[in-house]
DNA sequence: AGCCAAGACTTGAAGCTTCAAGTCATTGAA
DNA sequence: TTCAATGACTTGAAGCTTCAAGTCTTGGCT
């Protein structure tokens, strides 16, 4: 509980806060810039649908209706995947870009302001470690949950430490 | 960016595996079940609107929605406060309490599960800090940009460190 | 060749959150 | 006393996410 708490308060607070930041002085949401972000560091600045949509942690659906609003506004593109028609490429446009660059410095100076400076260096390790040990438990769940829909947990007959 | 890649990984997935969890096994997500809990755990089952938002690090119209579908449910029931007819208190209905009864140990289960078995006793502790310190960071500017909003941040001009 | 199964999205509807107004009770000033 | 002003919600609409189907393409089987 000790440290549950202050967790729980974090995972609620922080994403409302960058939210608020980039809603303000840039007009999107976090998970919109995020998907721009991440398609800013690609080669080509592109990327497959899905492969997008595992680089951001979202559902292909809820990434489809996000690129559909990027596009409306001219900062994305789609077009299918010339080697395999399966695929569907997000591509990044020359407005989008320049929406990244004038964007990034307010969204790393927040972050740095609410997250880096509170800590010491050595906290800032440390919370590298939690991170990752968390979210290494955390996604294998993730994925065994939307498997199993539905269905109830029985933590005594199933030893998997997955759940 | 080490340390703020996995926790931002984090703020993703382990909320949508809580939610995951709550909605299988219990039918509501985990905003509904935070707010069952945190009116059992008060005095006479009963919390003012204004104080159960501050718990819940929710807004008022967030909570308001929610309730009343708490209400629609039979779980919480409302009434506007003796003493000072501006307050309303949201109250736990008895069916509310066993909800709540019936749907912790699976809740409690999956934190202990992706959150404290992934770290070591000493990292629970420096996670208790971090996360404290984070928070405290972050709720003043969340009250800070709540009220500016339209405006730009100037990182110049402005040396309070609240943001 | 023809078909079917699987994978990769896309879409429309339903549910939840946010936003902007609106309502109601109480306090404080004229 | 009367009447703004304040504070505490509530509500309806708009926007976003999730869910369940539907579409389209490719690879493999017959």
């Amino acid at each position: 509980m000790d440290a549950w708490l202050p967790l729980a308060a974090l995972m609620t607070k922080l994403p409302a806060a960058l939210d608020a930041q980039l809603r303000r002085d840039a007009g999107i949401s976090h998970f919109e810039y995020f998907v721009l972000a991440m398609l800013s560091e690609a080669a080509e600045h592109t990327h497959r649908m899905s492969a997008l949509a595992e680089r951001t942690s979202s559902s292909l659906s809820r990434l489809s209706h996000v690129v559909k609003r990027l596009e409306q506004r001219g900062w994305v593109r789609r077009a299918p995947c010339p080697a395999d028609g399966r695929y569907t490429n997000a591509i990044l446009t020359d407005a989008g870009w320049e929406k990244v660059v004038a964007t990034a410095p307010g969204h790393v100076d927040i972050v740095r302001r609410l997250v880096i400076d509170a800590l010491t260096e050595e906290q800032i390790g440390q919370l590298r470690d939690i991170g990752r040990s968390i979210v290494d438990r955390v996604t294998p769940a993730l994925t065994a949950m939307a498997a199993s829909t539905g269905q109830v947990i029985d933590s005594e007959s199933e030893p998997d430490p997955v759940l």
